[in-house]
DNA sequence: CGAAGTGTTGAAGGGTTTCAAGCATAGTGG
DNA sequence: CCACTATGCTTGAAACCCTTCAACACTTCG
């Protein structure tokens, strides 16, 4: 089932979560065609695959096109964190333009397809670009501003509260890339991979999920989530989506 | 105390820290200059006092010259959470270039030093050289790798595993800028500073302390860090400080 | 001297984990 | 078509890490 329902998105449109979060950083005309452009014939991942590992050398931007993704990062023990889940529209790893390897993994959730882009490609178009440089600072600006309420969610907020959170961030940015109902999602994570994602156990995010579910706040079935009570959700999250910045970059001048 | 501590670093070289961690952005000649002269007229802040607050608009960006600063996130029912500890030569709010109202507040935590710099200044900066457009990127992907290191503590290390974490990392920064001594350094803050910064209590905090103090790991007192068995503290955290990516970074070419 | 801030300690409580088992579903191969 | 297996969801009970609440010692400062 996870194949089928990411055999699905993989049809969709060829690239308009990434155009879309191009124009949100601020790119039009050429600059927009450019990036557009970049990474022909794009990469598809199957689900479980990793496409960066910890340790690898860092050599080739990714863009996912299509699929979830997450980042994660892994203890010797088996414990594992998610550092960012990645949806239609996002840079796996960015890190790769400044740094020799990478300190995370980056793993698919469920079948992808991704841009694939040498750091030579996208440096060198960022040394000749300045509105191109920008938008990559956009782009790491945005990311640092959902792990840290991430940090926040992990280190303050209640499981209930947490799990409301997560819930509502994944709703509006799937919105923001056109893949969300007014009302939910396909949310094609298992309770495992949540439960990595909010430094939780399994066996914890289900009585979560039960309790927001008996509260009539959500309805939780074979991976789709339909949201029943958009308000209450919010409320118990305490979810404020400016640190989303949803509204795109600020222009500069 | 607080005080007097912060104010005999403030006294400190002018910008020796921001300067090397310029060098390590691969600035040089010209652009390292540039940057260095920055904010003339440093601007001092009392400790206790925020420097931006949670919803300001983003109009200035500082730059940490002496003390220490956090990023916090503040709940309606008084809960804080810091995102991130800010340390001589951090950029306190870089995203202030890029969106129109901060999502945190950056706290003095001793009596600081600041370079004030307006966002047109430093936009036009990044826009005229892509070497700055460049070190910009450079400065979000370090910031990026730190979050998420973080995200890893919080989520999966156990308190005692996380203050020998966060002990390793401060050493290893304040040992980047110059202000760590080879078994220790100054350690400003308060435990429930550092419980902020971990998601734990103060009073958990400060029996971890102990702990680790119990063990022979540090010696901990009046705010000076004495790191007794560096090897041991590494493994109790499980320490690797590539993600701290002190190497500096990686040129394009 | 009193007040405020910080570090410390004890006891009780709770949120989450751990361990274990059972159930449902989908895919596989005979 | 039916075992058979693998994966994910669900539930229960016990244990544990951390929190909460409370009190006290110590220092600094007005």
């Amino acid at each position: 089932m996870r194949t089928t329902t990411a055999l699905r998105l993989i049809d969709a449109q060829p690239k308009k979560a990434w155009t879309v979060r191009l124009t949100a950083a601020g790119l039009d005309g050429a600059d927009l065609a450019t990036m557009d452009m970049l990474g022909e014939q794009p990469r598809h991942v199957a689900a479980r695959q990793s496409l960066v590992r910890e340790g690898d050398p860092a050599e080739t931007v990714y863009v996912l096109l299509d699929g979830w993704a997450a980042r994660v990062k892994s203890f010797a023990d088996g414990r594992r964190q998610s550092t960012a889940l990645l949806l239609p529209g996002d840079v796996c790893n960015l890190d790769a333009l400044y740094v020799g390897c990478h300190d995370y993994t980056v793993l698919a959730l469920t079948a992808c397809r991704v841009a694939a882009v040498s750091r030579q490609q996208l440096g060198s178009l960022a040394a000749s670009s300045p509105n191109v440089a920008v938008a990559l600072g956009w782009f790491a600006c945005v990311e640092n501003a959902i792990a840290t309420e991430w940090l926040a969610c992990i280190g303050r907020r209640s499981a209930r509260q947490h799990l409301a959170h997560l819930l509502c961030e994944l709703q509006l940015r799937m919105d923001a890339v056109g893949l969300a109902e007014a009302d939910g999602f396909l949310l094609p994570l298992t309770q495992e991979e949540m439960a990595d994602a909010m430094g939780l156990t399994a066996v914890h995010v289900n009585r979560t999920v039960q309790s927001l579910r008996g509260e009539g706040l959500i309805k939780l079935d074979a991976h789709h989530l339909r949201i029943l009570d958009w308000p209450g959700l919010q409320r118990v999250a305490g979810f404020h989506p400016g640190y989303l910045h949803l509204d795109g970059i600020r222009p500069l001048a």
